[in-house]
DNA sequence: AGCTATTCATAATC
DNA sequence: TGATTATGAATAGCT
C-alpha cells in the first residue's frame, strides 16, 4: 500500500525509516484501537523507536498495569525480579515456621501428640513439668507483691483515717470511736490467689492455639 | 477495507465479533512485525478478547518483560509497587504472628513472664496443668503399648526357641534343659518409662523456644 | 507536512 | 469453521 511494494527488512535511510515510523505507528495505533472497539478487547501496546522513543497504547478499559498484571498470571511468568522471588521464598519459609511453631504450641497443649515417640513424650512431659514450677513460683510472686501493696495501701489509708478523725476531734471538739480491724481485707486479696477458676478459662479440647484473652495467641492462624 | 464500510463500535453480534476479532489481530501482530523490521523498533503487544483469550507480540530483539521494564522507567509508571506492597505486608503480618507465637512458646516454656497479670499467670498455669496430664497420658499410653509388644516379641521368641529346642530333641534324640524366666526383662523396659532423665534434655533457663531433637523447634527463629 | 497511486487488510459472502 | 473477493484503508514515494 503505497506508490511501490516494499521489502520488509530494515529501512536503511535513516531520514526515509524516521518518516516511516510516525506513519505506522499512527497506523497500528489506530488498528489497536478498532480493535478494541470492535471486539471489546483489552490490550496494550508499548513501542520503542530505533532513537528511543516511547509510545503506548492501552485500550480505555484498563490500563497498562492491570493489563501486564493478567498477562503476568496468563502467561506464568510470576517470577519477574530476583527480589520478587526473594520474597516469596521468604514467605514461604515464614510460613513454615510459623506451622512448626503452631504445632509446637499444640503439643504443649497436649494435642497432636500422636508424632512424638515416648523420648520425645518424655523430654516435653519433663520439660513442662519444669515450665509449669515456673509459671507457678512467678504466680506467687506476683500475689505476694500484689498483697504487699494492698497492705502498704491500707495502712496509708488507715493512717490518714486516723488523723482525719484526730484532726476531727480537736478541731470541733468532739469525741469519736472508730473500730479498726485491718486483718480481715487481707485474706480476701489472698483468696483471690490460689487456683479455682477465676475469670479466664482455658480451653484443653483439641483447638487452635489460641489463648483467649492472654494478651498473646490472639492473631489469626489462618493466614499462614 | 472489506465489503463493506463498517462503522467502529462494538459488533454486537457475538459471532462475527469472535469471528473478527483473529483476524484483526493477525492484522495488527503483523503491522508490529513490520514496524519492528522496517523501522527497527522495540514493541510489545499484548492482548485479550473479550472471552479471555490471551496472545501477545514482542519484537524479536527483546523480550516483554524487558520492554515493559524499560516503559516503566520512561513512564515512571511502577508496575510492581503494588504486588510488591501486598507481599510486603503479608511478610510483615507473618512476622508478627511468628513473633506472637514465639512469646507464647516462651511463656509455656516459663520464660518471658513479666509482662502478664496474675489472672492471665493463672490462666496459664492451669492450661499448662491440664495439658502437662494429657502428655502424661499420652506418655503412659506409649509405654504400655511398647511394652505389651516387647512382651509379645519375647513371648514369640521363646515359643520358637522352645520349638527348635524340642526339634532339636527329636532330631538328635539329645536331651537340653533350658533356663526360663521371662519376667526380668520386662522390667527393664518400664524402667525406661519413669521419669528420670534419658537421652533428652530440656533446657529450662531462659533461651530460644527451640527444642532441641524434637522434629519441632528446630528451624531458624533468627529470620523473621 | 500533504497528496495520491498503489498495495494491503478485511467484511461480506460462499 | 476456512477460503475467496470486492472494497475501503494504509501508506511509500513524491512534492
Amino acid at each position: 500500500m503505497g506508490r511501490g511494494k516494499i521489502e520488509i527488512k530494515k529501512i536503511e535511510n535513516p531520514t526515509n525509516r524516521q518518516v516511516t515510523y510516525p506513519k505506522r505507528r499512527a497506523g497500528i495505533m489506530k488498528k489497536a484501537g478498532e480493535l478494541t472497539v470492535l471486539c471489546d478487547a483489552e490490550l496494550s501496546l508499548i513501542m520503542f523507536s530505533s532513537t528511543g522513543k516511547f509510545s503506548e497504547y492501552c485500550s480505555p478499559s484498563t490500563d497498562t498495569k492491570t493489563v501486564y498484571d493478567r498477562y503476568q498470571q496468563v502467561s506464568g511468568v510470576n517470577l519477574w525480579s530476583a527480589q520478587y522471588e526473594k520474597m516469596q521464598n521468604t514467605l514461604n519459609h515464614l510460613k513454615e515456621i510459623n506451622h512448626s511453631l503452631r504445632r509446637e504450641i499444640r503439643q504443649r497443649m497436649g494435642e497432636d501428640l500422636e508424632g512424638l515417640d515416648i523420648k520425645e513424650l518424655r523430654g516435653l512431659e519433663q520439660n513442662m513439668d519444669e515450665a509449669l514450677k515456673l509459671v507457678r513460683n512467678r504466680k506467687y510472686h506476683g500475689i505476694s507483691t500484689q498483697t504487699d501493696t494492698y497492705k502498704k495501701k491500707l495502712k496509708n489509708s488507715q493512717e490518714t483515717h486516723k488523723s482525719l478523725l484526730r484532726e476531727l476531734e480537736t478541731e470541733e471538739h468532739a469525741v469519736y470511736y472508730v473500730d479498726e480491724d485491718p486483718a480481715g481485707s487481707y485474706d480476701g486479696a489472698l483468696a483471690l490467689g490460689n487456683g479455682t477458676p477465676y475469670l479466664y478459662s482455658f480451653r484443653t479440647q483439641p483447638t487452635q492455639p489460641n489463648l483467649q484473652g492472654m494478651g498473646y495467641g490472639s492473631h489469626d492462624l489462618r493466614l499462614a
